[in-house]
RNA sequence: GCCGGUAUAGCUCAGCUGGUAGAGCACCUGAUUUGUAAUCAGGGGGUCGGGGGUUCGAAUCCCUCUGCCGGCACCA
């Protein structure tokens, strides 16, 4: 029999017959790595104890203390101990599939009944069931039309679709568990008690088209969160009840700062506490931008369809624009307009007023453009996805030439501008040209080649998102990572070609002859409401106090002291600070606890001894102690911090 | 848009199998002058999301529309 050469992690190499089984490795090292062994990586690819090695290979044994390899284990067995609780309560359902996922798994079932909690409880017993039977996984390889006639005489349409889908020269691997079985790539435990029986968790049930398509049938998708422990279980649970104090919707009722109603379905109201946070955000942005060398414009709302039949918009885009219709008895000739749902085009408009000369450029035109967009109703989603929204947006009209420097620029203001904000944990993806564009693939080769070395110049790496450009050009994403760990897409930079063509932007070059320009088209925040949602939510509501839309209270323990608390609010203002006044009649602690629900950043307690002395009792929304200080002071240190970032 | 769920007082929620609505907090009034996360007492407040139907009778059952929630699809 041949020979093969195992390599372990030390580095040590031994020999084995080929056809050796990770679990047979295993037992060869010794008695209790045999016992503890779950999977093997061979050659980095996550390997079952029973599939056969063929050939010279890197090796390492995995056992429960492998986080990686026990999750994975873990959560796609569970995968399939559900699937099968689930056939066998209810034998017609059908299966498809059921990957791993972030912190557990989940199962698409064909079902035409809906799953109900209690269903969820009765699967979630029965998986229990199947975990304490132990039964032994087995697996086997099987040949492709004993495979697709199993499935078809078992009436499981899905499964055969996806044998047709797996590339003929893989394996097609079978998967029992008892006298249950699945289709499945694997790898998988041993038996099904190696799964731990209390420390996984059926979380929802939720529709899901088959194969992520719109136009086929929705399943019902089971999902589940899965861990090693219980411990690990609960912790995630409370996390997640954690999460839920600081939803921005929930927060954003608590604090006062905005509400939505029916009568404005993906629109905002913001109410005086939000609209403060908006405009400190906005005034700080428009800071930036001045100091970055952008200016500022404003463009109409309601736009004649002519000018999106000219960029485009009208033909691709119409089914998310809000059409205006305008009635002739009251306009002079009867026209379609439509809400404009970005800013470019009428950038673009006041771009082409005048002829522009090569020293014009860049020319980079910033607006805080209100865009309205027909977004699909299931999409729509607290403030952070909206029908109307601000964005931050701006278009660098420029020259091939300084794309280069100029997405650098760009890079450098918007990493200031996150650090600013609190966010020091951002990563750029790179979306390169897609198969469906336009344009040489010279100049394709050139742009992409400037984004690629502006990154580099401004000294940040990038993720490669293939083919993900947008058909005229490549981009960049800014993905922002906030305080528990979830990822937004804020910043964008997209390079554009296109749109100067189609609405003839030109500029008069060194040689006298007309030009086209590119645009690029960029935002730092995206769009206000959403990344206030982001801040909320980053924030638990406990703004910094320069962002705060209140930032100070001074509250009153003794009625004595209503003069001087007035007063000491007058300093304040004075000072610049947001600041109130609470001289109702009630106990400090009452004031303290609503305030501090209200996440009021500072609260000063005013009693006669602060009146005699002329002094402050100030606390800090979070801690659990208080500072005396004079008013002087106070009012110094609170307005210095107060102060916007690019002012300090 | 699709699947499922859901809609009761400002907020959070109760209201079993149909018999014309209830709690806590909030609000208002009064008392209390209070030292850092809820002082006490009293009071007002809802055509039960809209429309239609079944029924002697509907918050409750059915249909429909709308919003919201969780996903999926979408996000130029």
């Amino acid at each position: 029999m041949a020979q093969i050469s195992l390599t372990f992690p030390d580095g040590n190499a031994r020999a084995f017959d080929a056809g050796v089984t990770p679990a047979e490795v295993a037992a060869s090292i010794s008695k209790s790595l045999s016992k503890k062994a779950i999977s093997a990586s061979v050659d980095g690819r996550h390997h079952d104890l029973q599939w056969p090695i063929e050939g010279d290979a890197q090796i390492a044994i995995h056992t429960m203390d492998d986080d990686a390899a026990a999750y994975e284990l873990i959560r796609h067995d569970l995968a399939h101990i559900m699937a099968r609780a689930v056939q066998e309560i209810w034998p017609d359902v059908k299966v498809t599939i059921g990957p791993v996922i972030n912190n557990g798994w989940y199962y698409d079932f064909d079902r035409v009944e809906p799953f109900t909690p209690e269903d969820l409880g009765r699967i979630e017993k029965k998986m229990k069931e199947i975990i304490a039977k132990k039964d032994t996984v087995r697996t086997e390889v099987w040949e492709r039309p004993k495979a697709v006639s199993y499935y078809e005489e078992r009436g499981e349409p899905y499964k055969v679709e996806l044998i047709e889908a797996i590339p003929g020269d893989e394996p097609l691997r079978m998967y029992w568990h008892g006298d249950w079985q699945d289709l499945c790539r694997g790898p998988h435990l041993q038996h099904t008690g190696q799964v731990p029986q209390d420390a996984f968790k059926l979380m929802s049930v939720a529709g899901a088209y088959w194969r992520g398509d719109s136009s086929r049938p929705m399943l019902q998708r089971i999902y589940g969160v899965a861990f090693k422990t219980k411990k690990e279980l609960d912790a995630h649970l409370t996390m997640l009840e954690e999460a839920a104090k600081r939803d921005h919707r929930r927060l954003g009722r608590e604090m006062d700062l905005f509400h939505m109603q029916e009568e404005a379905p993906g629109q905002v109201f913001w109410h005086p506490n939000g609209w403060n946070i908006y405009v400190t955000l906005q005034d700080y942005m428009r800071r930036r931008q001045r100091e970055n060398g952008y200016v500022e414009v404003n463009t109409p709302q309601v736009v004649d369809r002519k000018l999106w039949e000219a960029s485009g918009h009208w033909e691709k885009y119409q089914d998310h624009m809000f059409i205006v219709e305008v009635d002739e008895d009251h306009a002079r000739e009867k026209s379609m307009n439509a809400l404009k749902p970005m800013n470019c085009p009428g950038h673009v408009q006041v771009y082409n007023q005048g002829l522009k000369s090569y020293r014009d450029l860049p020319l980079r035109m910033a607006e805080f453009g209100s865009c309205n967009r027909y977004e699909p109703s299931g999409a729509l989603h607290g403030i952070m996805r909206v029908r109307g929204f601000t964005q931050d947006d701006a278009h660098i009209f420029c020259t091939e030439a300084q794309i280069e420097d100029e997405t650098r620029r760009f890079i450098e203001m918007l990493a200031a501008i996150y650090a600013d904000l609190g966010f020091t944990s951002w990563r750029i993806k790179f979306s390169d040209r897609p198969d469906q564009r336009i344009g040489s693939d010279e100049s394709w080769d050139r742009v992409e080649a400037a984004l690629r070395s502006a990154c580099e110049a401004a000294g940040y790496s990038f993720e490669l998102n293939p083919g993900e450009g947008a058909f005229y050009g490549p981009k960049l994403e800014f993905v922002l990572t906030d305080a528990i760990g979830r990822d937004w897409q804020c910043g964008t930079l997209q390079v554009d070609p296109n749109l100067p063509e189609r609405l003839d932007a030109t500029y008069i070059g060194q040689d006298g002859a007309k030009h086209r320009p590119y645009m690029l088209h960029r935002a730092v925040l995206g769009s206000f409401e959403r990344f206030i949602g982001i801040l909320i939510e980053d924030s638990a509501g406990r703004l910094p106090l320069w962002l705060a839309p209140r930032q100070v209270v001074v509250a009153t323990i003794v009625s004595e002291a209503d003069a001087y608390a007035h007063e000491v609010v007058a300093a304040l203002r004075k000072a610049g600070l947001r600041a109130e006044v609470d001289t109702r009649n009630e106990k400090i602690n009452y004031k303290v606890r609503e305030h501090s629900l209200g996440k009021v950043p500072a609260i000063l307690a005013l009693g006669a001894r602060e009146v005699e002395e002329r002094s402050v009792s100030l606390r800090r929304l979070g801690d659990k102690h208080q500072k005396s200080l004079s008013l002087q002071e106070c009012v110094e240190v609170l307005a210095a911090e107060a102060t916007p970032p690019d002012l300090r």
